[in-house]
DNA sequence: TCCGATGGTTACCTCAAGGTACGTACTTTC
DNA sequence: GAAAGTACGTACCTTGAGGTAACCATCGGA
């Protein structure tokens, strides 16, 4: 479809198996502890700093603040400041943002539904080991 | 078909929201830096140890062997040992391994496929900031 | 006979992730 | 006028993730 070879010498595609490659970064950003989490929740709808902060359990305001600035710096989420009497700031998705929370909310929700069996598969099977 | 509620008072599903919640623990081994790596190595094939180790660049055996543990205590991997000579080690997915794998696959494929995107997205919007 | 490969384990050490606490600037509320 | 909420930034400190190196057992090959 889009796939323009366009007159680039460059524009290849990542390998997340190669220490150098930056897609490396990237993935280490959204699979972080927080990031995970953030990108799932901003997955539902969009949210200020306070509500992403009482969404998301345990998680420190300084952790938040730096997590949204490294998926707002990787261009997932988007920041808007309104000036009001104390400055609110929202957070959303942006276009591409929605693309991997897609794929992180698709994880996360298959972990939520198989959680039982899960633990309940962690006691039973000792006879592997 | 499956859903067999059977008497169950158990057996709810996880929130990953809420920082008591044991779903915790399984998204953190799978969301792990090396963890999601081996998810998709072995999303590809089996593989032994050794070949694990070279095709993960930059992870080391240490590292290698206590994710591959996390994994099978979580019954996402399994463990096969050969008794040959130098004793091989073999690993696969598990069917339950395979089910996160494919959404672990979809995610990194996703980043790998618009990792040009993202790097050069990273450079041009100083505006926002 | 010594080396190297296989698949680890263990001890040791380092650095960065992440938590706590406090500061800030402004405003509403009691 | 003091406290509390909003949205952070920063300093400080602890913990644990993760790297390095050494060791082990066995076998085939040079």
């Amino acid at each position: 479809m889009s796939t323009e070879v366009s007159s680039g010498l460059q524009a290849l595609e990542g390998d997340v198996f190669d220490t150098n490659c930056p897609s490396r970064g990237v993935l280490e950003h959204v699979t972080s502890r927080w990031g995970v989490l953030v990108l799932a929740a901003l997955g539902e709808r969009e949210l200020r700093f306070g509500e992403l902060h009482r969404r998301i359990g345990g998680v420190s305001q300084k952790m938040l603040a730096q997590t949204l600035r490294a998926l707002a710096a990787d261009g997932f989420v988007d920041r808007t400041v309104i000036p009001a009497a104390p400055p609110q700031v929202s957070y959303r998705l942006t276009a591409t943002g929605e693309q991997v929370a897609v794929h992180v909310v698709g994880l996360v929700g298959w972990i939520e539904q198989n959680l039982p069996a899960i633990l309940a598969a962690r006691d039973v099977e000792p006879a592997t080991r």
